[in-house]
DNA sequence: CTCCTTTTTAAAGTATACCTTAATAATTAT
DNA sequence: ATAATTATTAAGGTATACTTTAAAAAGGAG
């Protein structure tokens, strides 16, 4: 199991979990590489059985295994990196990025003691090991870029939370499109009937939504 | 920079410290690879000004910085590792090994906060950027006597030694005497907390002490 | 100063993961 | 249904870091 073909697997978990179309060429514009390439390595991949190929390509068991195993990886490392080497959520998912190829099944487990088996990573996504009876369908805000339009579907019930919401009348069922996302402190502006209104980062996690 | 050129750099590094004869040959063979692979890979090197080469191969001053870097890392990775997550001695090299590769100037530093600038790594080889003005080098328990009492502040990182180690429970920072000298094998017996040990002669020369 | 061993270089080949260019296949639009 | 677009495969090439085998160069022993 080289980098390489870890990166591909998890690009076609994340492009499914989106519900985009899962070909060789999707593949390859997310992977900033010539769709030729992509091909060649999705037919390793299939000669390997780590994934299925008709008109959309689907992980097997075996390489949905392989590829929870590595967001394992990435979210404990997130985790451990914003919580404990106070790292911003812009630069770590890079970092993670490193890390995750470099992490033994022993490490993994460690580190996810060390940081008491959190059942998700700061971006809310859930830790699989940590969260058996969660599906990683749910999708938050934190998921979104500018362009998307979504539907806020649910909320976690956080008093604060909930009262920041009331106050700038963001309602469940509101439907909204993303003008623009704020790279240095991860704050989206979205659009509500028409009202420009401000997301915090810290919010995004909490609010579910529906693309 | 790949994760090789940084293997090289290391051995370059760690041979010279043991006054080895730095050469293509015993570079191979502490790398495991055919003496012609890395009479190329040091001809690469050279070309980036990375070593120097006559007889001994010496790194630039360029190439020492690099390889400060990387141990540095490594040894940040070995200390974080035993004390926060609780690897034992022996398994932590290897692991530390992936990481180094894998980690950020930004990383580094952070990681480095994190573990209040320690100025020695577990096996106690010092960590460059905490030590300005110590050096990388001391006397090993070969040059001990009868009598003479020591303290163990460094071993070498090979894997059957440390397991070796392990085994008789002698440790880091472990203070003893030496209660005899078997002139026929060189070994040694030495006692620690009142229990007595043997130290075979093979393993005299990676135990780095303090007298 | 030869002989012999060790070391280095040269030549050609392997595997991985890319690339470009060109041809074929499959959709989508008119 | 045909044209246009998009997707896939095929063919040949690049770079890295190895390999083997063989030749050349350098060192050490008698």
């Amino acid at each position: 199991m080289t980098n390489n073909r870890e990166d591909y697997l998890k690009i076609i978990y994340k492009l499914s979990q989106k519900n985009k179309v899962v070909n060789s060429s999707n593949i390859a514009k997310a992977l900033n590489v010539t769709p030729t390439s992509s091909s060649e390595m999705l037919k390793k991949l299939r000669n390997e059985g780590l994934v299925n190929q008709d008109k959309n390509i689907t992980l097997t068991d075996k390489g949905l295994e392989m590829t929870q195993d590595i967001l394992t990886k990435h979210r404990l490392w997130e985790t451990f990196l914003i919580q404990y080497l106070g790292f911003s959520w812009s630069e770590v998912d890079e970092q993670a990025e490193l890390l995750e190829h470099a992490t033994s099944d022993k490490l993994k487990e460690r580190l996810n003691e060390f940081l008491n088996f959190p059942k998700h990573c700061p971006h809310g996504s859930i830790i699989f090991e940590n969260t058996k009876n969660e599906i990683d369908t749910t999708k938050t805000a934190l998921d979104l870029e500018v362009g998307d339009s979504a539907k806020l579907i649910k909320v976690s019930q956080d008093k604060d939370l909930l009262l920041y919401l009331d106050s700038i009348n963001l309602k469940l069922n509101d439907d909204f499109v993303v003008v623009n996302k704020n790279n240095f402190d991860g704050s989206l502006s979205i659009k509500v009937n028409g009202e420009i209104k401000e997301l915090s980062f810290k919010a995004l996690k909490e609010l579910v939504i529906l693309t």
